[in-house]
RNA sequence: GGGCCCGUAGCCUAGCGUGGAUAGGGCGCCGGACUUCUAAUCCGGCAAACAAUGGAGAGGAAAUCCGGAGAUCGCGGGUUCAAAUCCCGCCGGGUCCGCCA
């Protein structure tokens, strides 16, 4: 509805200058409802007074339908709405589409979004989650911008590390105590069991060069399609994806594929990447391997090439990153792929193969996220240190158990939904550019710019909804909006460009700052304007307000992948 | 050495693609707001002890709200009526340029 709005605007303007804007010529203010800053642009060009020409314009405007006034000033056009007449069919749209509200009609596009895909070589630790909840946030706005999304992660279940430990499995290396202890109350878990035994078998893997040799006989063979090979390394995997999975069922995230990797050397495919490359005017082979000069593209390796596979023909993860992406690119009609920053390299070199020798046609997209720096050391799987993820949530829920206990209001099972809710959005809130120091402190800050923040906020409306038990006549409501109500609506009706903004941008942090905003205004609302107390046509419209606040907090909070408790 | 990203109060962050009004927020700090309670402790009070009252204190759909202090928008130059935003140069941090993924 506020785009209807802007276009409305946008008419009066396009009239009175008899000449075509563009809409972002139209924009918020904290002065007035919309603003416009055209006149500036047209006193550039004639060289004229700005308010001069502001004063001109506005003289050749008429307010009509849901804007009331337009004012100049100082040389921008202030435009103001009439809320009496918006405040009905507001609230009537927020109140029909319910779950709905905001989201984008069907666009019969399909989305495959790669996230996560996590190496199944130890527990997920605080970096990757940044991914996993960046991937899941947006493929749940995805979704809401109307799109038909398909989410992928990505099992390389025959690398090198997974060589390394089915090896060391096999020949019962012993793992180091003193890392088991470390983390002792996790130490059943399949994903910890690998990673320790990870952190032992590469100790022998750098020392022993009997060890690595045997390692990449054992890669050879499985590239080679030795069932046996392929599924010791794959059990290596599968043990630890469990572990893993038991997270992202914690964090109510999901995926609808699994695609491990092994199964495409099963069927063939990296071979055929190969085979298809090696004939390309751009593949070099010498004694180290066969390889791509992409220098026409702008990518320059030292070595002057991009090595596909090693010298004994086993495929490098490039080869198998291709064969891969082929793959995915028959199932939709748009890849995104979630990667951190230390992997923009490689994805051009990806991109570039795809779309220069395989002419591939359907868009590959990527949302870069920049690290995650952990406060209090450096982090090294290889050594043995790593801050996992279920330590995270666990103390993340008993902060939370320990808030409640303190307030005595709310019920102890809230815990994980407010311990819980708090990471991901301390995580989401931060633009995925820019990097973030991880602090325990500010994660689990149920303060301010927080998600229980947020939750409370939702919780109110429930509550004060639950004690209105009367029945609402939309239609007769009172009309005449407070400064706090109107700010309040119009946060409301901006939901939908939210949406929007950040699906074309893919960026989750516009949800979030979004819900920050108006769970604040909310909360503001509440403060000034007595709901249950008012006289009933007051009433009725507050009771209105406070469901539409509900509702949009709600399904914000679902963008995000946020529960929206109903009591705390 | 080259490429990309980041730099906004003590700390964290929005805004930067499309230049415009006093650079929005949050944490922390200082001050204030409605209401309930008075078991322990402290202050005040008393010759002393006890009680009452007051304050501190504890709580709350207050996980809230309001006010205040706090910013050379990394530095220098340029374009412009106007620069956090665009251009050039520099500084600091991250990251990549692997037969690891």
């Amino acid at each position: 509805m506020f785009l209807e709005i802007k276009e409305r605007v946008r008419e009066l303007l396009e009239g009175a200058l008899e000449k075509p804007i563009a809409l972002d010529d139209i924009t918020d203010s904290s002065i007035a409802d919309l603003s416009s800053t055209i006149a500036f642009k047209i006193a550039k060009e004639q060289r004229k007074d700005p308010e001069i020409i502001a004063d001109g314009l506005v003289k050749r405007m008429r307010p009509r339908g849901f804007i009331k006034e337009i004012r100049a000033e100082r040389g921008y056009i202030n435009f103001f709405l009439d809320y009496s007449k918006l405040i009905v069919p507001a609230l009537k749209e927020v109140r029909s589409k319910k779950g709905d509200y905001g989201k984008l009609k069907t666009r019969n596009r399909k989305i495959i979004l790669e996230h996560t895909s996590i190496n199944p070589s130890g527990p997920v630790h605080i970096g990757r989650l940044r991914n996993s909840l960046i991937g899941d946030s947006l493929s749940r706005i995805l979704r809401f911008n109307g799109y038909d999304v398909e989410t992928h992660y990505y099992v390389n279940d025959v690398g090198k590390q997974i060589a390394i430990i089915a090896q060391g499995f096999k020949e019962g290396i012993e793992q180091d105590e003193s890392i088991i202890k470390d983390y002792e109350e996790y130490k059943d878990k399949g994903d910890f069991e690998v990673f320790f035994e990870y952190v032992a078998a590469n100790k022998r893997f750098e020392s022993d060069p009997d060890f690595a040799e045997r390692v990449q006989r054992l890669i050879w063979s499985a590239e080679n399609g030795d069932e046996r090979a392929l599924n010791e390394m794959a059990n290596v995997a599968k043990r630890c994806l469990e572990g893993q999975r038991e997270i992202f069922e914690k964090l109510g995230i999901e995926f609808d594929f699994f695609d491990l990797e092994s199964e495409y050397i099963k069927k063939g495919k990296v071979r055929s990447v190969l085979n298809f490359l090696k004939k390309s005017r751009y593949a070099e082979v010498d004694e180290s391997g066969l390889g791509l000069n992409l220098k026409d593209f702008g990518l320059e390796r030292r070595t002057g090439r991009s090595i596909l596979a090693r010298s004994d023909g086993t495929s490098v993860y490039l080869a198998r990153d291709v064969a891969y992406h082929l793959e995915k690119s028959k199932l939709g009609d748009r890849m995104i792929n979630v990667l951190g920053e230390d992997h923009k390299f490689e994805f051009l070199e990806l991109k570039t193969i795809l779309t220069e020798i395989y002419k591939l046609k359907i868009p590959l997209d990527v949302v870069h996220y920049s690290f995650v720096n952990f406060e209090g050391g450096e982090l090294s799987t290889r050594r043995g240190l790593i801050a996992p993820v279920d330590r995270l949530i666990d103390e993340a829920v008993e902060k939370a158990e320990e808030e409640i206990r303190k307030r005595k209001i709310a019920s102890r099972d809230m815990a994980p939904l407010i311990g819980i809710g708090a990471i991901k959005y301390h995580i989401l809130k931060t633009t995925p550019s820019k990097p973030i120091t991880f602090r325990w402190e500010d994660a689990l800050s149920f303060d301010g710019d927080s998600a229980p923040y947020i939750q409370y906020a939702h919780a109110r409306c429930c509550s004060i909804l639950r004690k209105s038990k009367t029945k609402i006549e939309i239609e007769e409501i009172d009309r005449n909006l407070e400064d706090d109500e109107k700010r309040l609506l119009l946060k409301i009706l901006k939901f939908r460009e939210i949406v929007d903004k950040s699906g074309r941008e893919l960026k989750p942090n516009i949800v979030a700052n979004y819900l920050y905003e108006l769970s604040s205004l909310f909360s503001k609302f509440y403060k000034e304007c007595p709901v249950l107390y008012a006289e009933r046509a007051i009433r009725d419209r507050r009771l209105l307000l406070v469901d539409a606040s509900r509702q949009v907090i709600r399904n914000g909070l679902f963008l995000l992948g946020i529960e929206a408790p109903e009591r705390m």
